[in-house]
RNA sequence: GGGCGCUUAGCUCAGCGGUAGAGCACUGCUCUUACAAAGCAGGGGUCACUGGUUCGAAACCAGUAGCGCCCA
């Protein structure tokens, strides 16, 4: 190959970016070459991170979208930064939604799972993820995720399995789990019981019902929001401390409709405030009343069913537990029972998460975690900083719930799932089973799984081979970072917390926690599916490409905060892949070049983009420590776009137009600038990265990739580099905007005599300013027509052949003088105050006097300028 | 009912004691050979309200109103 053919080849990039022609091709060349595999017997330090493994049933979102980029984005760079880097990929089984889609399936052809048997729907479940448990794989190689594919793993594969086996049975036998019997939440839809953060609450309207209890003296009045299961009452309580009921406390009164006689209690628990302060006790149906039942050994009188039908005998037996209420009502106020009745009546009501059924509290045998031990070293953990937040404010919810939490409810009353390792004797004995044990002949096992959550909770070992001790676990545990969004704080990070700790001899399962925020629509509104607002992030990605989907999640995630999805943005995040794409284009057509190092005696220009990208390498890193992923994302949009395109590209058009040695100096810089932006960008927008700087580094042919170059370090800085081209910014500005208000054509050059360019340290750069302002040398017919003093040094002299627009001119000039006389007004106001000489810093007071300086020469000069003004 | 948080430009948000900022949107002029998915220039805010602390408050404190989230 001749070194002339060589450069032409690398001109031909097409002028615009077209994803759609890399992604997948650059996808699977890493896949390929193996680039997303990690090592446990790499020497490199680990950097790991578990994806929230999405449920087997769906398909991703929006908010798994921004996640990924997060972690992807995280796992990269932290490969580049020559850690052996594992982003473990794989899914959940979601016991509840699992079963219900293939139920739903399985009701179309007329069956019931209890039609096929317990065995064949559990393997008509296998076939049914099998079939589509892969839609989530397919979206997660177009959004770019560099997981090591070879380790994917799933909740209910067998190695995941044997994990549950083992820590059931392990916190069995330290007595942290037990079977009792107690108010659990109830859907009546999905049948099963739920865990208490599997429960929504929403104000609902309902209605109050006042009901007289008993006759005469001994009457008392309750209201109730669920006058249905008055027919389980077995007390009615009050408040130790009120007179009104004193005499009535161990009496007894009949129960309207029913006949039976139950007693008056007293309990402290009872608020006196609340209705008439006497409340009917109901404990097979309330959970407070439970309690108030166990303090005062009254019976647990069931009058429901599993489906929330009355089975209490009577005229009500058989119907709903919606129908009977009415019933109830209607025939209480027959019997002159019913003092008051307020309708609507807007109170809290439990739904369940995944159907959005009315939540039963039932009376049930359940199985629990006992969570205290577990919360308490989980909280501890974060208190003594082995675990970081971020945002830190995000502590504050942790800790209430690890410090408020309830016993947690595991068992479910599903098939799809981890059955429950507990086998029964023929006498009602009990054993746990663990991994390798056989449970005794004839012995039969609990017909429950699991909650998912408790299979989730292991994940972050799980997956590394747990309960072994593989190479992967020495290596890879505890993972470094764990991300995902705060609504799941309690759901999983506080019991992979839990169970980690309690796993792994007390080490914590991750070092930081990133929790972001929720994605909402263009109307604010959370994304869910049963809004059905949700989009799919393939469909941004179709008509924008993955890295302007991942560019502008990663551009608003925010450690907790919120992101308001909007296609303009989207749309502006390609754009941004456009400019880059751009930018490399032309240092393409220009030569630029990576090779050797870069040269000495570099020009102020180059110096000033090399001081710049310096300040931004520091940025970024700073930022990623951080997990401000918004503001990583904006410094480097803004060294790109404003800095690098929009001036440093253009201030080397010039010097590459001139040629020579200056010319080759540049084009170094402009080599070593795009290589370092692409390498910092590539963790965000990895496949237009990987494109470019494969074209800038011709590194196709060593098979080399973006991918494992080096993470930029930072330079040195050049602050009067900085400031010399900060002066020439300003002088070009304000010439251009001066063009502008004249109304001279973009294009259109003017004659034009520049004094003052030595005092102002800009002399070595007068072509540049005229190429960038676009301004000719005077000729011998120069006039000046107008002059503009920019700064105490500079004088523009423009020759604009009598176009000057005199009022334009005159208004521009007004207003400028107006922000200079309000500045002087501000400064001076400040100095004459003698509290602020006495008590501000000095470093602020020698600000402000120079502030006022400047806002008096820039007073004369505009008086002098408007002077100089022809008359209107 | 308890707790947490928010209220800054049309939108989304940053700033958290010392000149009110960004991106997008908007207006004007331009196809100037990297890019019209662009360039250049511009307009736009009594920083929710009321008090207080301070030489100085968008920022700190107290209260008010509205909104949101979590837990019961």
């Amino acid at each position: 190959m001749t070194n002339e053919a060589k450069p032409q080849a690398r001109t031909e990039l097409p002028p615009q970016y077209a994803p759609a022609d890399v992604e997948s091709r650059r996808y699977a060349q890493w896949v390929a070459d193996g680039r997303f595999a990690a090592s446990e017997d790499s020497d490199k330090p680990a950097y790991t991170i578990v994806i929230p493994p999405p449920n087997v049933t769906g398909s991703l979102h929006l908010g798994h979208a921004q996640d990924h980029t997060v972690i992807d984005a995280l796992t990269r760079r932290a490969r580049m930064r020559g850690f052996e880097a594992l982003w473990m990929p794989g899914m959940d089984h979601a016991g509840i939604s699992t079963q219900n889609v293939v139920e739903r399936n399985l009701a179309d052809e007329g069956l019931s799972r209890h039609d096929l048997g317990r065995e064949a729907f559990v393997e008509r479940v296998w076939q049914w993820k099998n079939e589509y448990g892969g839609k989530i794989s397919g979206q997660m190689r177009r959004l770019g995720d560099a997981v090591d594919w070879d380790r994917e793993r799933f909740t209910m594969d067998e190695g995941l399995s044997r994990a549950v086996q083992t820590i059931f049975k392990r916190l069995y036998d330290d007595e942290l789990i037990y079977r009792a019997e107690r108010i659990i939440n109830w859907c009546p839809r999905c049948m099963t019981a739920l865990s208490d953060i599997e429960v929504e609450h929403t104000d609902d309207e309902g209605e109050l019902v006042s009901i007289r209890y008993g006759d005469g003296d001994a009457s008392i009045v309750v209201a109730t929001t669920r006058a249905e299961t008055m027919l389980g009452d077995t007390a009615v309580a009050v408040h130790p401390d009120d007179a009104r009921y004193a005499h009535l406390v161990g009496t007894e009164v009949e129960l309207p409709l029913t006949g039976r006689r139950i007693p008056v209690i007293a309990d402290a628990h009872v608020d006196p405030e609340f209705g008439t302060g006497a409340v009917k006790v109901t404990p097979a149906h309330d959970p407070n009343d439970f309690e108030i039942g166990r303090r005062h050994d009254l019976p647990n009188l069931t009058v429901m069913d599993e489906r929330g039908t009355v089975t209490a005998h009577g005229p009500f037996q058989g119907l709903d537990r919606f129908e009977a209420r009415p019933a109830i009502v209607a025939a209480l106020r027959a019997d002159g029972r019913v003092v008051e009745e307020k309708r609507p009546y807007v109170h809290a009501v439990g739904h369940c998460e995944r159907c959005k059924t009315t939540v039963e509290p039932r009376l049930s045998k359940q199985w629990f975690v006992k969570v205290g031990p577990l919360a308490k070293a989980a909280g501890d953990a974060v208190r003594d900083g082995r675990v970081r937040i971020h945002p830190p404010e995000q502590e504050k919810r942790y800790f209430s719930w690890v410090d408020n939490i309830h016993d947690w409810c595991i068992s479910r009353q599903l098939w799809w799932g981890h059955r429950i390792p507990i086998w029964y004797g023929p006498d009602g004995e009990q054993v746990c089973v663990g991994p390798d044990e056989t449970a005794p002949e004839g012995w039969r096992q609990d017909p429950d799984v699991l909650d998912t959550w408790f299979s989730s909770a292991l994940w972050p070992f799980s997956t590394l081979g747990w309960p072994e001790d593989t190479a992967s676990l020495r290596k890879f545990y505890p993972n470094t970072v764990l991300s995902t969004g705060y609504d799941i704080l309690f759901f999983w990070v506080v019991r992979m917390m839990m169970f980690g700790m309690y796993a792994m001899d007390g080490t914590p399962p991750f070092k930081d926690v990133f929790l972001h925020g929720l994605i909402r629509d263009e109307d604010g509104k959370k994304m869910s599916k049963s809004r059905g607002n949700g989009v799919d992030p393939l469909d941004l990605m179709d008509a924008y490409g993955s890295d302007a989907l991942r560019f502008f999640l990663a551009r608003n995630t925010t450690p907790g905060g919120d992101l308001v999805v909007n296609d303009e943005w989207v749309q502006a995040a390609r754009n941004f892949c456009n400019k880059l794409w751009n930018a490399t284009r032309f240092a393409l057509m220009s030569g630029a070049t990576v090779e050797g190092p870069l040269p000495d005696d570099l020009s102020t220009t180059d110096r000033w983009i090399l001081s710049r990208l310096a300040r931004t390498v520091e940025e970024v890193d700073a930022q990623y420590e951080r997990f401000e992923f918004a503001k990583m994302s904006a410094a480097l949009y803004h060294f790109a776009w404003d800095e690098v395109c929009d001036w440093y590209l253009e201030l080397s058009k010039p010097v590459l137009a001139e040629g020579g040695e200056a010319a080759d100096r540049t084009r170094r810089v402009l080599g070593h600038v795009l290589d370092s932006l692409l390498r910092l960008l590539h963790p965000v927008v990895p496949f237009v990265t990987e494109e470019l700087w494969l074209a800038l580094t011709g590194g196709e042919e060593r098979g080399d990739s973006v991918m494992v170059a080096a993470w930029p370090t930072p330079g040195e800085t050049d602050p009067q580099a900085e400031a010399t081209v900060a002066a020439l910014q300003e002088l070009v500005t304000e010439v251009r905007r001066f063009r502008s208000d004249q109304g001279l054509k973009p294009g259109q050059r003017v004659a034009t005599r520049l004094s003052g360019l030595t005092e102002a340290g800009l002399a070595a750069h007068e072509n540049l300013i005229r190429s960038l302002a676009r301004l000719d040398e005077p000729g011998d017919d120069f006039t000046a027509t107008a002059t503009l003093a920019v700064t105490d040094h500079v004088t523009v002299r423009l020759d604009t052949r009598g176009n000057i627009d005199v009022a334009a001119e005159r208004a521009r000039l007004d207003k400028a003088l107006a922000a200079a006389r309000k500045e002087l007004d501000g400064c001076t106001r400040k100095l004459g105050n003698e509290g602020f000489l006495a008590k501000a810093p000095e470093d602020v007071v020698a600000k402000i006097r120079q502030r006022q300086a400047t806002a008096e020469s820039d007073i004369t000069r505009i008086t002098a300028q408007l002077a100089a003004l022809p008359a209107a």
